[in-house]
RNA sequence: CGGGGCGUAGCGCAGCCUGGUAGCGUACCUGCCUUGGGAGCAGGGGGUCGUGGGUUCAAAUCCCGCCGCCCCGACCA
């Protein structure tokens, strides 16, 4: 394309309201603009961009088995009142009515729908297993959308579903889809780890979260040193430490101490002289409308989705005020395990703690040398806590590291949640119905392109590797009024368009600055640079976007070197 | 939803405190000049100052309501 006739509004300056450097240069380069608050059009740039990603997907996809479809956006309330989620997904769900008053939503995901087509199709073992997917808007009313395309309400997205018979056919499938997930991030030339995830609100048995490495991702992952173990943060195990006696801490009388005006484990640690591994702190939760108390030792911090998920709840919050009155009979900052009114549950890091701080349930006071099972009972001991870096491996035992990253794909083995619910059932060699075991699996188009950003770019904008740029090659004629430079240039451009390659000719009538700077900020791997001192000797350069290496190219020759480049950079040939 | 900030030309911002002809940079148009890393000079076009009301002789500026956007938190495949 001639870039005299693109669509390609480039900017100098960055945008206020951009805080992520992808958000920042998706801007500057033209590929993107926002319409309201979450919700982007893709430009021409941009939306090339994107056909790259989905294309790879969709290649990958099919090579592993599953077939496209194209499902509504637009969705009837009773297939998700019959999955139970209507109630359940809460407000990130966009509801409305139609003219006829009846109630609908836009589809911020696709399991009702397909269950409810599966369903209906097939009958047997015979028939399975299917795995279908859609590339598609959807859309979450995010409570704060933000990093542009990152995290926004309107995005687009590949989601599969896997049919199977039984438990070993869905691992297969599950498989099936690791394998291509890992083959599609990899072709977009991002560096990123499967890790161990919570299921949320999708619900079912495992699954894996495709983080992309970036200090700016807003999910933080754990990874071993040693063996190949990697989870969420929020995910993380914690192995329950062994019991173990030490002599000389024998367990020491009660003995309450006034602590005017000490709340915080900060307070309480200051004032009594002790660390905040000494100090248990008590933490009032309300799981689905019941108090629960929860125990931690006072240097480590709760993990509120391990909590929900032991709990078994739908909904858990911190305790208001009121609630940690009736239930400690104490304000805030006083609460502890003796005497209080709830059930007990302690985290592991209680285990071999002895004659430790605690709060008493009583305004302004706090007990020294407290000891489970003498003063007070727990109900259960859990893994409810933040996993630490001073932790270790919960397989291997090795040290662990830290890292951050962007979610770019998610695998869920489903298991019969929707299938049991929406009744998605077979009938099996034995004569019998059974429910499907369901599989999902979704990548978030946007949001991997956004990704390549953050982790392929240098202070002059972007850096595509070729799999996903939105061209390969832009020639920039140094000076478009040169007879002989714009001849060549011209040549150069049909000769290379024939040949496939896809190519910008930068014919503007501008100063060669300002088309470098353009053609560095929307990251196109080659540059072709044609001025007229080389161009007498028969020799153009070509640039490396990513390297800035500059090799010097017979003009004869450039065309083969260019084609060449290209599909040894794509992996053809 | 709680806290904070912002809304003035396509973009980035000043002006507001202390009311009195709406400005700067950049981008854009015309001409000259220039042509290997966002040149220079001259001339020019472009703004209901988010919106509704109030105060005032007079409001971008002061007061009240509303809307939008951004940030922090809570929340979230």
């Amino acid at each position: 394309m001639r870039y005299s006739e693109m669509f390609l509004p480039t900017g100098r300056e960055t945008p206020s309201d951009a805080e992520v450097i992808s958000h920042q240069l998706m801007l500057r380069a033209g590929m993107i603009r926002k319409l309201t608050s979450g919700i982007y059009s893709y430009l021409p740039l941009g939306y090339r961009v994107i056909k790259k990603v989905e294309q790879i997907v969709r290649e990958e996809m099919d090579r592993a088995g599953a077939q496209e479809v194209f499902m509504p956006a637009v969705q009837p309330a009773e297939i998700w009142m019959e999955s139970g989620r209507w109630k359940m997904y809460g407000k990130e769900l966009l509801r409305f009515k139609d003219r006829n008053n009846r109630e609908f939503c836009i589809g911020p995901t696709h399991e009702e729908v397909i269950t409810e087509i599966v369903r209906n199709e097939i009958q047997t073992y015979r028939q399975l297993p299917k795995n279908l997917y859609q590339i598609q808007t959807k859309f979450r009313d995010e409570i704060r959308p933000r990093f542009g395309v990152m995290r926004c309400r309107e995005f687009g997205m590949k989601d599969a579903y896997s049919f199977d018979v039984d438990e070993r056919g869905a691992e297969i499938s599950y498989g099936k889809m690791f394998e291509a997930y890992t083959r599609i991030f990899s072709r977009c030339g991002l560096q990123f780890r499967p890790v161990e995830a919570d299921t949320g609100s999708i619900g079912g048995s495992f699954s894996h979260e495709f983080l992309v490495t970036a200090d700016s991702g807003e999910d933080g992952m754990v990874y071993c040193t040693s063996c190949d173990y990697a989870a969420n943060l929020e995910k993380a195990e914690i192995d329950r430490p062994e019991k173990y006696e030490v002599e000389e801490s024998e367990l020491l009388p009660v003995e309450e101490v006034y602590t005017p005006d000490v709340r915080t484990i900060e307070e309480v640690c200051q004032f009594l002289d002790v660390t905040a591994r000494d100090v248990v702190k008590t933490l009032i939760f309300v799981a689905d409308d019941s108090p629960i108390a929860v125990l931690i030792r006072g240097d480590v911090e709760v993990n509120e989705i391990k909590l929900r998920n032991y709990l078994g709840c739908d909904s858990l919050e911190l305790a208001t005020d009121d609630i940690v009155f009736e239930v400690t009979s104490s304000p805030k900052g006083f609460a502890g395990g003796i005497g209080i009114k709830s059930d007990i549950i302690a985290d592991y890091s209680l285990i071999n703690m002895k004659n430790f701080v605690m709060g008493a349930n009583k305004e302004n006071y706090h007990v020294k040398n407290c000891n489970m099972e003498r003063d007070f009972a727990v109900k259960d001991f859990a893994d409810v806590r933040m996993i630490e870096e001073t932790d270790t491996c919960p397989r291997c035992d090795s040290p662990i590291k830290f890292a951050r990253g962007i979610e770019v794909g998610h695998v869920f083995k489903l298991g019969t949640k929707y299938s049991k619910a929406m009744k998605a059932t077979f009938l099996d060699k034995d004569g019998k119905d059974k429910y499907m075991i369901m599989g999902c699996y979704g990548i978030g188009i946007g949001r991997t392109a956004a990704a390549c950003i953050e982790q392929n770019h240098d202070n002059d904008g972007i850096i595509w590797p070729l799999s996903i740029a939105p061209y390969h090659v832009i020639i920039t004629p140094v000076n478009i009024n040169d007879e002989k430079i714009a001849t060549v240039a011209e040549k150069l451009y049909a000769d290379l368009e024939k040949r496939g390659v896809e190519v910008i000719l930068d014919d503007r009538d501008e100063r060669a600055g300002v088309k470098f700077k353009d053609a560095d900020l929307i990251g196109i791997p080659l540059r072709i640079t044609l001025g007229s001192k080389k161009l007498s000797e028969g020799k153009v350069e070509v640039k490396f976007r990513k390297s800035k290496d500059v090799d010097e190219v017979a003009l004869y020759n450039v065309e083969d070197f260019i084609v060449k480049t290209v599909h040894e950079g794509l992996g053809e040939r």
